[in-house]
DNA sequence: GTTTTCCTTTGGTATATACCAGATTTATAT
DNA sequence: ATATAAATCTGGTATATACCAAAGGAAAAC
């Protein structure tokens, strides 16, 4: 199929297919596409051609991959309001999904160099670090870094931190998040999220940073989420 | 050098050189990249894995290409508080920008499927249509599409639309934006934003939708705006 | 029935090559 | 000097092929 260079490349036009049955409900969200290599022989082509297709499409947030299991339609993206103070579990629940949260890592190390200044700390200053994982309806879509001033919350770490921190703050220590400033652009997976997400390192991502306030208006922690790119979207009302 | 598999893809390695001379400053912002030939006799390999690299970094928002000229180091973020009724000319100066507007094509038209809910209108009424370029320092860094109520702004197309929008709603319609429901997130440039923005359709790109109201509460327009996806942070202060 | 092992499938990475089209530069003609 | 044409450089697209590693399922062992 060289013959006719038709000005439209060969994977746009795959791609439209591909997004045709997918718009049309031949391909609801959830499921499998043909792997890449029946992909190849249905469209007549090579992997090369095919995976610049799919590549575009997950980009697109159509699509995504699972490591070595093949690509899916992707899910509805979860949505956030960074001006309501809701927390992961409100949020997901409200938009009819079910969400969870893991503790992956919870200890007391010598601030990261790019907290430092934000949580205004000295070099060598010591913090709770909790690493956690989100996922909704059973996908991972979230990698958190928690950053907890043990000024603020002593022996945090002695409560369960699988749940909302939100709700840990309040219950054990009178705290309540009342403010924010916040910082939302995409990037590249790095490798410590890339590996619990099973999303590629180096592939689109969205961070996500937050340095929260309590009702004093005293830092109380900074919170790095990397989110996979086809799973959030913000929605700011100024009313 | 395919002797040691080592784990670490070889384009992650590439990639870290890459990196390593951007941020030892000896490619800096602006300045262009060896071509994608020359850097796969500088590393001895293809151009398939040289593109894998630079695709990864062009994820990660550190360089840009144009098309068929090259690869660059990209600029810093142009960063956006929503809560802020600041407009694009304000907010580019304020962090000491050379911002540009110009018209591509203004139009009465017949609304948008997309745009028609939110507006608040009929399947076929009219509206005005304007597709605008928006450059910081000389590169296009978004390109918008203005809809807007001839109810409001009647006889909208005789003024200068290459600046902002607001003024020429304030000065002639005494109209001020006052306030907003704003949607942000990821997705995929397509074509009548690809072409202006002189970025390849399909490559990743943020999608800004604002629904603007006037003093009044009202509808005032509807503004889709695809910006790089290397070009723009979301900042939000709930202070 | 359960565990272990092996095979198959799948995407991930990489080489080698080719031609195209737009952008840029150089050479040429005026 | 300027305009025009040609050569060259650059990324864009595509084919063909190969091997790897992880995931999943099937077969074998317990």
């Amino acid at each position: 199929m060289t013959s006719i260079p038709s000005h439209t490349p060969q994977y746009m036009w795959i791609k439209a297919q591909l997004l045709q049955r997918i718009q049309s409900g031949a391909l609801k969200k959830g499921d499998k596409l043909p792997s890449e290599r029946e992909l190849c022989t249905i469209f007549n082509t090579t992997r090369t051609t095919i995976r610049e297709s799919l590549s575009q499409m997950e980009a697109n947030g159509l699509i995504w991959r699972s490591d070595r299991r093949g690509w899916f339609v992707a899910p509805e993206r979860l949505w956030l309001d960074p001006t309501q103070n809701t927390n992961f579990h409100q949020l997901s629940r409200e938009q009819g999904r079910e969400p969870q949260t893991t503790l992956l890592s919870g200890t007391l190390t010598t601030v990261p160099v790019e907290a430092v200044e934000a949580l205004q700390l000295h070099p060598f200053d010591q913090i709770y670090l909790l690493t956690r994982l989100r996922s909704v309806d059973g996908r991972a879509v979230c990698y958190c870094e928690n950053h907890c001033l043990p000024a603020r919350v002593p022996e945090l770490l002695s409560h369960d931190l699988n749940g909302s921190l939100t709700e840990v703050y309040e219950t054990h220590y009178k705290l309540i998040y009342t403010s924010m400033h916040l910082s939302f652009y995409p990037t590249a997976m790095p490798a410590q999220a890339a590996q619990p997400l099973g999303v590629m390192e180096g592939r689109p991502a969205l961070l996500l940073r937050r340095l929260n306030y309590d009702q004093y208006g005293r830092v109380l922690d900074l919170d790095i989420e990397y989110w996979r790119h086809d799973s959030l979207r913000i929605e700011v009302d100024t009313h």
